[in-house]
DNA sequence: TAAAAATACTCCATAGGTATTTTAT
DNA sequence: ATAAAATACCTATGGAGTATTTTTA
């Protein structure tokens, strides 16, 4: 059976009349003729009473009338599904992010403009360590990280730089530099430090420990903490201070007073990594969003 | 677009090897391969992705793929309802009867043997006057008739005796005939009797009017009654007696007794009714099952 | 290099056309 | 007599086959 038998037949079925059907479907009747009787053959099913002078249905005609509407119903519908598919209009991106990431206001403007312009698109979001979402994009699990570079290992990975973003010192509401409105780098030479496992998250730490060598000392660190959030919780109970990207000042636990740095600006990066050979038009819709959102904030 | 692009494509999309899936499909791989361009250039849409060493579906082509598959289920199960409609399995009978066709217990049996032995055929049930009944039946709104003969016009119309029904005398509770075991028709040549209107029920009025016709005396009519069981009403009240099918017994509003006829026994009949030219199995199904519960009450 | 898809052709099955007959009213 | 479906026969499109080349890991 091919569909020309359904969209025959219903034609038959909707003029009870073998020679207009065959007009409407500009061929012949005889060809019709045959057509029909193949399909009846083929179900070994009447579907047209042929008895009388005007034809008629059978009931296993109307049956088959009525389902053959709604399977052609169903091709058209497939159609449009699989051309909106290939715009990007329907369909799914999966998002991680860092957690760090997850403050900065960038990422939830991205993700309100990608919802807002392709409401078909299911989105869904997940928190790993950046050192995780590498390997969750490479393997298919993600499509999209916003992440902080470097990326542990970035073979078969684009990273998109969305923002460069100052880091600043945060201190204990009580701390000597609390109320600074900026304070240099070499200032913290003498302090605890508060910083994150390298392990789980490189780029951050590396870029501290670097500057504060640059600026001729290297950071006593009094504890490591698992989460960037727990960090500032332990900058609260004043276990110690910690440098962190300023968007982290949305986070205010108790006391924490965040100071920028004076003296040779000190950022984090933040960008979108996705696989560098991603086709699907979802994900690099998602892409090209979080960029526009990107140059909104910018311009 | 036919089946055969949905069908190949799923094979495709199952396999992830166009070499694989024209093997499934007992076809070489060229054609597969030459389908599947041809069904993406209709729906101009790319369907798989062929960049890489093994090949992937597109989004759209994730899409189709759970859209063809759908469509190819609903294929087969369209064949399977077709199958049962011939069959008479499912579909739709209408049935009607006249009012007092309506207090036979043959009628009600026949109705649950067969949603019993049809649970998916859909029965629909009208009360229509004799005289209508015909109409509807030739017109096609109605396909079978639980009528009493002779219709008033039976052209087109088959009709199988299903049942003839002894006549019995219906008076009041204190009538002087009321203790009876049985009476003679000649007995009722003085009474009053309530009868329904001839041109809505021929022929109970024929048959009642002639057989006393030949006990010689003509009935006195003092009363005409739109329908049976106001008949009855009407007797219970004293206005006079009638002469009723047996299977009014069921029908005992207030007291009226029910006394059967001696002498040559009066009948009525008891029919189905349907077109000539019928053609749907499940109505035949239903005449069928109507037989059937006749036999096994008659047996 | 090996495995798989694409290309180039050939062939033939069958969808569709034309002419005509049969059927039902 | 007429309108419509069925039959008979023919044509040619395109689906499928074989052989080969191209591509990619």
């Amino acid at each position: 059976m091919e569909l020309r038998h359904l969209r025959y037949f219903l034609a038959v079925a909707e003029e009870l009349n073998f020679t207009r059907a065959a007009r409407r479907l500009n061929i012949s009747q005889p060809p019709l003729t045959q057509q029909i009787r193949s399909l009846e053959a083929e179900l070994a099913v009447a579907l047209i009473d042929r008895s009388t002078y005007r034809i008629a249905l059978t009931d296993a005609g109307r049956v088959f009338a009525a389902e053959a509407a709604r399977i052609l119903a169903q091709v058209r519908n497939a159609v449009r599904l699989a051309r909106s598919a290939a715009k990007g209009a329907i369909g799914r991106v999966r998002v991680g992010f860092t957690e760090s990431a997850s403050f900065n206001p960038l990422v939830t403007s991205a993700l309100r403009a990608f919802r807002a312009a392709y409401p078909e698109v299911e989105v869904s979001l997940e928190e790993h360590p950046s050192t995780e979402l590498a390997m969750e994009l490479r393997e298919g699990r993600l499509d999209v990280g916003f992440v902080r570079p470097p990326l542990r290992e970035e073979r078969g990975l684009t990273f998109d730089l969305l923002e460069k973003e100052p880091l600043v010192a945060a201190v204990p509401g009580g701390h000597r530099l609390a109320r600074r409105r900026s304070v240099a780098l070499k200032e913290l030479s003498g302090e605890t430090f508060i910083l994150y496992p390298r392990a789980v998250r490189p780029g951050l730490v590396d870029e501290v420990v670097s500057a504060c060598e640059s600026a001729g000392f290297t950071p006593r660190v009094g504890q490591h903490a698992p989460q960037l959030s727990s960090t500032i919780n332990l900058v609260a109970a004043s276990l110690g201070i910690s440098i962190v990207p300023a968007s982290m000042r949305s986070l205010q636990p108790g006391t924490v007073v965040y100071v920028p740095l004076s003296g040779k600006p000190l950022h984090a990066l933040l960008g979108a990594a996705y696989r560098v050979d991603e086709r699907s038009s979802v994900v690099l819709n998602f892409i090209e969003q979080a960029r526009a959102a990107c140059g909104r904030r910018a311009g």
